[in-house]
DNA sequence: TGTTTTTATCGTATATTTGCGATCTACGAT
DNA sequence: ATCGTAGATCGCAAATATACGATAAAAACA
């Protein structure tokens, strides 16, 4: 992004859109799925997936920085799960979303005339 | 991206985190919140946004890719408009996201206890 | 036909993202 | 003390994203 002015958005709005950027590649969203089923290591996670050690280990960095997950540093493996609450809160933040926006009551087409 | 290889990942994740990508930004939602409100052209969305008409209208094509807004020509102007049908299919999305990936019925800490 | 309005697109600059190999660090085991 | 394992971080390269001004294109209108 270039030539970022700050206070442009509202706090909520950048703070929703950093958690939808979190969510927009695909390998991370197969890290939570992952995760989902189980807390797991990086290894564990690297092997389930296409993608480098250290790809991997970045995608990890970046779901923790919007705290989607948390890490816990376990022997000589750091052990990464979901961050159940953050997670529930990203859902809810969703819906509302969607919520405030959409007025899904008509027929699916536009949501009015245009003009 | 550098180094894209093809069919690492499934088609729906990746479709979902293109939806997810697109609300990433907080101009996009902004432009999606306006949208909800009332059917818009082009220059009535710039009026009420701190983006230049050119990068607005960036947004609104990455919006039109993805599917979530339509624009139907009208006169001298294009209207933009939520496609409310594909706006109802991301929150579905959304929501299976989440409920896929969560078991929200532990205290709210940790999924399952790391290792 | 020429002018105005509206929007898309081009060109450019800069920042960020994605990805990988190599390396560094921390830790347990020998 | 040395080695091996696990993971983060660095350095690099390439692709994308973000933003803007300038310009082009289309349509209404004088």
């Amino acid at each position: 992004m270039a030539r970022r002015r700050a206070g442009e958005f509202s706090k909520d709005l950048v703070a929703l859109a950093d958690v939808a950027k979190a969510l927009g590649h695909p390998g991370r969203l197969e890290i939570l799925r992952i995760l989902a089923g189980r807390a797991c290591n990086c290894g564990g996670i690297v092997d389930r997936m296409p993608l480098s050690q250290s790809t991997v280990s970045q995608h990890l960095k970046e779901l923790k920085k919007v705290g989607l997950i948390r890490s816990e540093i376990k022997g000589p493996r750091i052990c990464y799960c979901l961050d159940t609450a953050a997670m529930d809160r990203a859902r809810r933040d969703f819906a509302r979303l969607f919520e405030s926006i959409a007025c899904f009551s008509n027929g699916g087409e536009t949501s009015e005339k245009c003009g």
